[in-house]
DNA sequence: TATATATGTGAATATATATTCACAATAAGT
DNA sequence: ACTTATTGTGAATATATATTCACATATATA
């Protein structure tokens, strides 16, 4: 077989978007080198001359998570600066983000992934407090310019955004598509962004 | 060796919760039939007495999972038959059975459960709308009875309720026991109560 | 062009894990 | 007490999967 030879870079890069999509369509469980190697059209060991571990895969592929993630927190700052709006934005990007790459909370939210792991675990940890942080600064915002009613705790806000999508986004998925998340939270939203209005 | 030998009703219950147990503190991958076995105390080969599957346990962990949820439901509605009331305290107990056992949401949220069992995904998917049903079911009374605000959707309400609870149950349990969950549900519920009422 | 280094291959190895089976011991029914 | 069905055991089997290694080939560099 000729194969051709690229940059360990961009093999990289390949390699871990390749186990990206992987676990989307077929879980953690699914994600084996064998498969992977095939997905990038290699052979099994070669992947080996660009990542030392199966787990340094893995990693990799956490990175594009968090890139993904906060990505959209500062593509959402830019476009607007009404943090209410700013927030409905961000909703509908990581709505999107994750639609489109299901790996993502199939990464973050499995537990398989840390066990046994605590770099990783806090690594993470640190990614989603890290959206969070971001989220709530945003909310910080709204409250100073009065925009956001300033009785509720930013770090509360924040949560209470990640909760409207994320079980919407399971049931989407165990539905096979069927659950409308759009429609969910949009709803959700309606009735979030008018409680966090100021009166 | 000499083992008591029990019952295969009796075997097949502790399994099914050793099993819940063993996915709680180490992940579905730390799921064997080894090491289930000896947290039973008994040889792999025995466990095929009472279940002819691992996936036959692990259906029979599922089946304490909705048990355990619609229990609570039954609960709190028996105590109090004020629907905001009844919202809050099932919000108090779903907390502390997730807490008690982290295997239930890492079970119901795992795609490696589902992934090559399309009965298991519809059955979990089931399950999961009935808890959401039954929790709807509290807000459209609440609604008749004028003390839930009518102009939002029981369906939307039940998600929104999940997701109070669920995003923080993953930080709490990523941070190892270091995030309060409870700390936040009460925020959240706060919120969200006060949103609920009728004004 | 010659040579060295990086990248790809195929076979081999090691390990974990589910599952089966012949046999042993215990409990239940007669 | 005797027989039988149920439950437990230990060894054996099968399979999947990560990982290694000696070898091959392409690409860059001198």
């Amino acid at each position: 077989m000729s194969t051709e030879k690229l940059d360990t870079e961009v093999r990289q890069d390949q390699i871990a978007r390749a186990a990206l999509n992987l676990v989307a369509s077929h879980g953690l469980k699914g994600l084996s080198m064998a498969r992977l190697a095939r997905r990038v059209g290699l052979v099994p060991s070669a992947i080996y001359r660009h990542f030392k571990d199966k787990d340094e895969v893995l990693d990799a592929a956490i990175g594009y998570i968090q890139k993904g993630l906060l990505d959209n927190v500062t593509v959402v700052c830019k476009e607007t600066s009404d943090p209410l709006d700013c927030l409905r934005r961000l909703l509908i990007l990581h709505v999107k983000l994750i639609r489109e790459n299901q790996g993502i909370p199939r990464i973050i939210f499995s537990e398989d992934v840390y066990n046994g792991h605590p770099e990783r675990k806090t690594r993470v940890y640190e990614i989603v407090k890290g959206y969070l942080d971001r989220v709530g600064g945003i909310v910080r915002q709204g409250q100073q310019e009065g925009r956001i009613r300033p009785d509720v705790e930013p770090a509360t806000v924040s949560l209470m955004f990640l909760g409207m999508i994320q079980p919407a986004a399971i049931l989407w998925h165990m539905s096979d598509g069927e659950f409308d998340v759009t429609r969910h939270v949009e709803k959700a939203w309606k009735t979030f962004s008018e409680y966090l209005k100021t009166k």
